[in-house]
RNA sequence: GGGCGCAUAGCUCAGCGGUAGAGCGCUGCUCUUACAAAGCAGAUGUCGGCGGUUCAAAUCCGUCUGUGCCCACCA
């Protein structure tokens, strides 16, 4: 592919003092959008009149930059807001970014790291006012790129979940939980991720399927043995049961035994209970209530005491051969030692189970009996769900919505303490004697000898679930939460379902007096490389979009996501396809061009139907019909199906024919020539208004170019006029019939496109007549001299094109031609007729349908008669 | 283990009951005075397999195979 390819000599229209002949994004895109924001086109007025609109962003983790994702989900948002904003509506499309706890700390650690430092040794302040200059330094980037995609954000609403405004909503949020009695401390079993030292919730944890070795071990002595199978010998150090089915006849003399736990002193019971599955493995199960889920329920069904084992690190902490190995040491050692007592039964064997690991970092998760803060979820999913159930939220694509339910149906409690310094921190304080007093956002926190503040923060996802609110200004009555409440759009991937989107309904109904967070959650795919592979680091695959932004132009990229964007799929892309958006710009360009060049214009009224040639009404017939569609498909985020009407109105009816049909009234001047000018005009400013909310910069610059306005961000939106013409458009469907039909002729006989051929028209038959120019034109046949002889007589659509071949007519391509297109038409003949002597299709088929086939029957009947004719005025092989 | 989805042209995907479509790629001819990042013309599919419903099935139903995703306390 040669990039930059210059046209050796520059013909005389090749010189525009505005428009140079290739579109070169990179010298339009930065100013224009400094311009937009400095104009102000993007902030929202709360006392504006207008009915609002609001879509605020999912906000970007500071730790991350601007991915292929996030283009994707901004170029749709940005899309929305920015037709809205066309429509009369207050639009706001409010930006922002997640301090992303877990994420964020584990950055500055790894900086403090290179340095030979750990947190502790800055300790909490020191540290926390570190991840702030952090966050100074590194989060600005994906500000930056949002401004070179292009994202019509109101920039004097930023937010950031660390802000005082939010923290305080944070805050507020929290105590209201607490007095609702909807936020608990407790001490259950938790994934706890050994490396980050914290807390997770169940979502945090990434299962995969991990090959381990279950290994079948002897316990007890004597009669009184029974033997456990495990993937997790270390556990066994904090056995304190043993567990059977109630009715499985190999252990009933066992229940309620003591038996010896080896490698200890200990001698622990044996209990039945209906959790275990007497089929899996010997049928009996060891307990360990301190670090396994299962086991901490059958423990407090039994009243087993917790053993732990293990300290936060995975390390062992009890006393013996086994303290102070870590967790996977510990687990070959114990079963070392095990087989030296003769106590392994089996010899281990390999069996992948599915095990989780942090989201964050991947370590594996070590369930840990732990004290922690909860949300009970159980009333405000209730809420979330019948939200959607009864229809005030819509979920879109709607097939999600089963997701959706599945997940806020079943939910489990919340656990929203993290053991990290990044974040929110928990407003709860407690006092010498066990006090325990959550103080709100304008309450003192208790003084005194011996009160402390509980030193963990909040789920990151604790403040992002208030963001639809938090950052209008909750929980003051500011005049942008009355005006911008409830949003109408949340737009982000189907993967944050339940990360986030769940949690901002239960958290927005719960603060809003039910008032939805959002009317409609569109939910989008994962953006894939071109082979519909996931993009991934390891993989090699990940694409910076500001690579192909430099190379191709913002619009190029935007006009390329939007077009994979078929509702709740995934987006695959490729650079193939950004260089054929990239093309599609360059040719809106070019076309543009070309009408300044022939006078197109905004100026003075259209003119009125009956002024217009069958050319000019049939393209804006076409045109109000597209804009229809248009409007329909943006309603309904149907980003695929609006780019792909919009691309071929323009690239095949507008710039393919209605440009080049109307060249030859252009050359000829005059008044007609004004007149195309006018329509030609009208079609380009309504398609530039249509295509600005995706492709913003490339109309920018066309459309103030082509009327003289201010901007197009401003502009209305076009409407429908409701001018249709049914006969002009079936009248330009034959001359393109003609067209295309002598077109292939030239082609098969293998002349070239600019060859001049002489040719005598007959559109006697037609309502072609006013056409004859251009179809000349079109078709470079030059008028008939004296000497003309009709060599091949092209009859079609009524009218009849007779070429003046001289004798060099190739009369066997032409034979074989006409002979492949006879067997269709006779095929196609046989069809319909079939079809139409079904007297059952006769009375069931629509209307429509009917009509179609008898049109399709006189169309082959007509074919069949005109090539028969054709072959049989071949001369001679 | 449960749930959802997908299998259509070489690739990525639309279509979802009435003659198989798009983009990219491919072949041929062309600087035809907007655009070679272009124009014109062309080739390419037993719409995953097997059954069924229907006058009619890529489209509806069943089933098999392959494949992807989500959920789950798989010792």
């Amino acid at each position: 592919m040669t990039e930059n390819t210059q046209r050796p000599d520059s013909g005389p229209n090749d010189s525009n003092p505005e428009l140079p002949t290739q579109y070169a994004p990179a010298d339009v895109e930065g100013p224009l959008y400094e311009r937009w924001v400095e104009r102000g086109y993007f902030t929202a007025d709360a006392k504006s009149e207008k009915p609002p609109y609001t879509i605020v962003i999912p906000p970007p983790n500071v730790t991350g930059s601007l991915h292929l994702g996030h283009a994707f989900q901004h170029t749709l948002m940005d899309a929305l807001t920015r037709r809205k904003r066309m429509q009369g509506f207050e639009a706001l499309w409010l930006p922002g970014m997640d301090h992303a706890g877990i994420a964020t700390q584990n950055k500055v650690e790894q900086q403090l790291a290179e340095e030979g430092k750990s947190r502790h040794d800055l300790g909490r302040e020191e540290f926390v006012s570190r991840v702030w200059q952090w966050k100074e330094e590194y989060g600005g980037k994906i500000l930056g790129q949002m401004r070179r995609l292009g994202d019509g954000v109101d920039w004097s609403r930023e937010r950031f979940t660390m802000d005082e405004g939010l923290s305080k909503a944070v805050q507020t949020i929290f105590k209201k939980l607490y007095d609702d009695e909807l936020i608990y401390r407790a001490e259950r079993i938790i994934n706890w991720c050994p490396r980050c030292l914290t807390a997770i919730s169940d979502i945090e944890v990434e299962y995969q399927e991990d090959a381990g070795e279950l290994v079948s071990i002897t316990y007890g002595e004597g009669e009184e043995t029974l033997v456990v199978a495990t993937t997790r010998a270390e556990t066994m150090l904090g056995d304190t049961a043993v567990a059977v089915h109630p009715d499985d006849e190999r252990y009933k003399h066992l229940v309620g035994k003591q038996i010896k736990l080896p490698l200890t002193d200990r001698t622990i019971p044996v209990v039945a209970d209906t959790h275990v599955d007497p089929e899996f493995g010997t049928g009996a199960v060891k307990v360990t209530p301190a670090h396994d889920p299962n086991d901490f329920a059958i423990g407090q069904r039994h009243g087993l005491p917790s053993q732990t084992v293990m300290d936060e690190h995975g390390v062992i902490t009890v006393h013996g051969p086994f303290l102070g190995l870590d967790r996977f040491e510990a687990r070959s050692a114990v079963v070392g030692a095990l087989r030296s007592q003769g106590r392994i039964v089996a010899e281990k064997r390999p069996y992948t189970h599915s095990v989780g690991h942090c989201s964050r970092c991947k370590t594996t998760v070590e369930p840990r009996l732990s004290l922690q803060w909860w949300v009970n979820v159980k009333p405000l999913a209730k809420a979330a769900g019948d939200a959607v159930r009864d229809g005030r939220v819509a979920i879109h694509p709607e097939d999600m919505s089963k997701r959706y339910f599945d997940w806020v149906d079943n939910m489990h409690d919340w656990c929203i303490s993290r053991q990290l310094w990044w974040g929110h921190r928990i407003p709860v304080w407690y006092g010498p004697d066990g006090e325990v007093v959550c103080v709100g956002p304008d309450e003192q926190p208790p003084t005194g000898e011996g009160w402390h503040q509980d030193t963990d923060v909040l789920d990151t996802w604790f403040s992002s679930g208030l963001w639809p609110f938090s950052t209008l200004g909750w929980p003051e009555k500011t005049p942008d939460l009355e005006k911008f409440y409830s949003t109408d759009v949340l737009l982000t991937g189907h993967d944050i379902i339940f990360f986030w989107v769940a949690r901002m309904m239960m958290f927005g109904l719960y603060a809003m007096d039910g008032e939805v967070p959002f009317k409609t959650i569109s939910l989008t795919g994962l953006v894939r490389d071109e082979r519909g592979k996931k993009m991934s680091k390891s993989f090699g695959n990940v694409v910076d979009p500001l690579d192909w932004m430099d190379k191709y132009g913002s619009d190029a990229v935007r006009f390329t996501l939007a077009k994979g964007a078929n509702p709740g799929t995934d987006v695959p892309i490729g650079e193939d396809w950004v260089q054929a958006s990239r093309n599609f710009a360059n040719k809106i360009w070019n076309a543009t061009r070309f009408a300044l060049m022939n006078g197109a214009t905004v100026e003075g009224e259209l003119p009125p139907a009956e002024q217009l040639s069958a050319t000019d009404r049939w393209i804006l017939s076409r045109l109000n019909a597209t804009l229809a569609e248009a409007d329909a498909f943006y309603d309904d985020f149907q980003f695929s199906k609006l780019t792909d009407a919009l691309y071929h109105f323009a690239w095949d009816e507008v710039f393919d024919w209605y440009v080049e049909l109307s060249k030859t009234t252009f050359m000829g001047g005059g008044e007609p020539a004004k007149v195309s000018g006018r329509v030609l005009g009208e079609v380009l400013d309504v398609l530039l208004r249509l295509l600005h909310p995706v492709v913003p910069f490339v109309t920018e610059t066309l459309w103030t170019t082509l009327t003289g306005k201010e901007s197009v961000v401003v502009a209305d939106w076009p409407k429908d006029s409701g001018f249709r013409d049914a006969g002009a458009e079936r009248e330009i469907e034959n001359l393109q019939q003609v067209i295309t039909e002598v077109r292939r002729f030239r082609s098969d006989q293998g002349l070239q496109p600019g060859q001049r051929v002489p040719a005598r028209l007959d559109l006697s038959g037609t309502t072609l007549a006013a056409h004859e120019d251009a179809i000349r034109q079109m078709l470079r046949l030059q008028p008939a001299g004296d000497d003309f002889q009709a060599t091949a007589t092209l009859p079609v659509a009524g009218a009849t094109v007779a070429l003046d071949l001289s004798g060099t007519i190739d009369v066997e391509a032409e034979r074989k031609r006409l002979t492949k297109a006879l067997a269709a038409a006779e095929k196609d003949k046989a069809q319909s007729t079939a079809k139409l002597g079904n007297e059952a299709f006769l009375a069931k088929a629509a209307e429509a349908a009917v009509e179609k086939i008898r049109k399709r029957l006189e169309t082959a009947e007509a074919d069949i008669e005109r090539i028969s004719s054709q072959l049989a005025g071949l001369p001679k092989g």
